[in-house]
DNA sequence: CTGCCGCTTGACGTTTACGTCAACGTAAAG
DNA sequence: CTTTACGTTGACGTAAACGTCAAGCGGCAG
């Protein structure tokens, strides 16, 4: 049961990016596609990582800041020291999500702040029009 | 009662940045300090829009972008074309800030995932541990 | 065999967001 | 009045994240 692969420019079309984007992460590690001599293969979990990679990006992280993070989900067990290790990265990681969660809701507040403004402006105008007509 | 002015470097050992880059924020008119003279004289709304570009900058914005929206924020009522306008580019803003929201959530609970899986394999090292000490 | 299509590897260009001098102005302090 | 500290304007440099050719390979359609 060998599950699908794809081609470079299957993953490309299904996330948005060009295959120059996606020749730019293998460089910088983010993915290792298998080559099938001189071609690369997908698999399944190459598409996973690069949408971790995309969310990254979406959240504003730099590309070398994503890579230590993918590779944090797809280490092996490995002893203690790395483990423990593992879950001070995560708090860390964690806090920075804190941070922008907190940025965006803050954003947003004001957001509704000035939409309330706009309309109650929007109001006024309507009251003037209707009071002195044309 | 003319509020308190600052200068640049104030402005910017506050919001931890070097002058550099407050020149580099005029220079995009993300800001338009007062001149006293050649001198910068930073007022208490030149504090909060920085403020409000550095968040911008956090969720991953580029400047130009953020420069769009904080304009939003201190521009005349004007007439009824520019509010409906406005209302427009603020549901715009907002689906954009609810795409990472739901990117933090999602990247935040990865991150619990991945911690218990942590903390599972800890406590797997630890029974072994117990069983065949040293 | 020829042509085309998709993939691959360089190599160089570009944009964004500043960093880093260099050279100069100015204003208070000794 | 000179030093010192802070501020200002270029001009050039740079790192990140790709874009954009150019040139070449491998398969397969005609």
């Amino acid at each position: 049961m060998a599950s699908r692969t794809f081609t470079i420019a299957e993953i490309a079309e299904e996330l948005g990016v060009t295959h120059r984007t996606i020749r730019y992460y293998e460089d910088k590690g983010l993915v290792t596609p298998e080559r099938r001599g001189t071609q690369r293969v997908f698999h399944p979990r190459d598409r996973t990582r690069l949408r971790l990679v995309l969310r990254g990006k979406r959240l504003g992280f730099p590309l070398a800041e994503i890579r230590t993070i993918v590779d944090m989900y797809d280490e092996q067990p490995g002893e203690s020291g790395q483990l423990t290790y593992l879950l001070d990265q995560i708090e860390e990681r964690r806090g920075d999500l804190w941070q922008r969660r907190h940025d965006v809701d803050a954003a947003l507040a004001e957001l509704d702040d000035l939409e309330n403004r706009c309309r109650a402006d929007l109001a006024r105008l309507a009251a003037k029009q209707k009071e002195q007509p044309r």
